[in-house]
DNA sequence: TATAACCTTGACGTTGGCGTAAGGTCGAAC
DNA sequence: GTTCGACCTTACGCCAACGTCAAGGTTATA
């Protein structure tokens, strides 16, 4: 196993994902990323799917900001949904995949809700914010004002 | 100074924001508090707003994901629109408002910016987990299907 | 075959955001 | 005037999420 055509080495996924080294190697400890295949001498070699699973974290941190720990449960959840998808076809274990979906339902459902209640609470500090800056624009007019008719009271 | 009606201890404060002593004297410390006034013996006593002012600490590192300094920031340029606000009256020194106004505008335009990007986001990714859900669902009836008539491939 | 660039596994260090224990003080009630 | 719970400061502890060496092995290229 020279070599994969396609396979990134670490510096390469570091370099397009925005993380280090060493962030790559801790998700991996961590049980984020699958272990990835190696070169004879050991190097890791990453696949396209590692890349976007990385983003993928990094997303959920920045966004959600939730902790690895919890990050690890939801990706783990679209493993098994994956699993899922490239298993569809052999008909068989039809129980055990319906328990999986249903597993798989339940974790997507938690996350909808959190995403749910966290977005609307974003609506509305952004609406807060916005009756903020037009709040600012109106005082700054009244102070134009207040510099054409200096000591005038207004009505 | 024996003590204030309506003035809070830190029990009080603590157990109505849900944070623990330690967490208010800790923002204090770093400055996202303001230092309460005090009963002769050193009691801390806290006003409402304070109540208030925890209640936003805790959304923004809640929802938005970001360091206490940072928060520290916008809670900094709070405190000057409420002075803004508070001084309003007063006709005096009318180019320093305009600067903290400035001031205060590109804070909460940065905010904004940031706010506006993640709910957007936020927005997505809500769009997704409802996609994944009804996919779910469709994936559940096919379970279903195969199961009324096993050993039939669909058409 | 040498050498630079890249990678490996430790292992210890750092920062943020508090937790927690120690030892003493305050305040209200009895 | 003592008791007892609430509070004070000081200070070390802890966990997450990495950063940062160190000491060496690997790979591509000349």
């Amino acid at each position: 196993m020279a070599e994969k055509r396609g396979d990134l080495q670490i510096g390469e996924v570091a370099q397009r994902t925005g993380v280090t080294q060493r962030t790559l190697r801790f998700y991996e400890e961590k049980g984020l990323l699958r272990p990835p295949s190696r070169m004879d001498g050991g190097f890791r070699l990453y696949s396209e799917e590692d890349v976007k699973r990385v983003e993928h974290i990094r997303r959920l941190q920045d966004l959600l900001g939730i902790s690895l720990a919890d990050i690890k449960e939801m990706v783990d959840a679209e493993e098994v949904l994956r699993a899922l998808r490239s298993q569809y076809r052999p008909e068989s274990a039809i129980a055990e995949k319906r328990t999986q979906l249903q597993k798989a339902t339940e974790v997507t459902e938690a996350q909808f809700t959190i995403v749910k209640q966290k977005t609307e609470q974003m609506r509305e500090m952004e609406a807060q914010l916005e009756e903020r800056l037009k709040l600012f624009t109106r005082w700054n007019q009244e102070l134009d004002e207040l510099e054409k008719k200096p000591a005038t009271t207004r009505g």
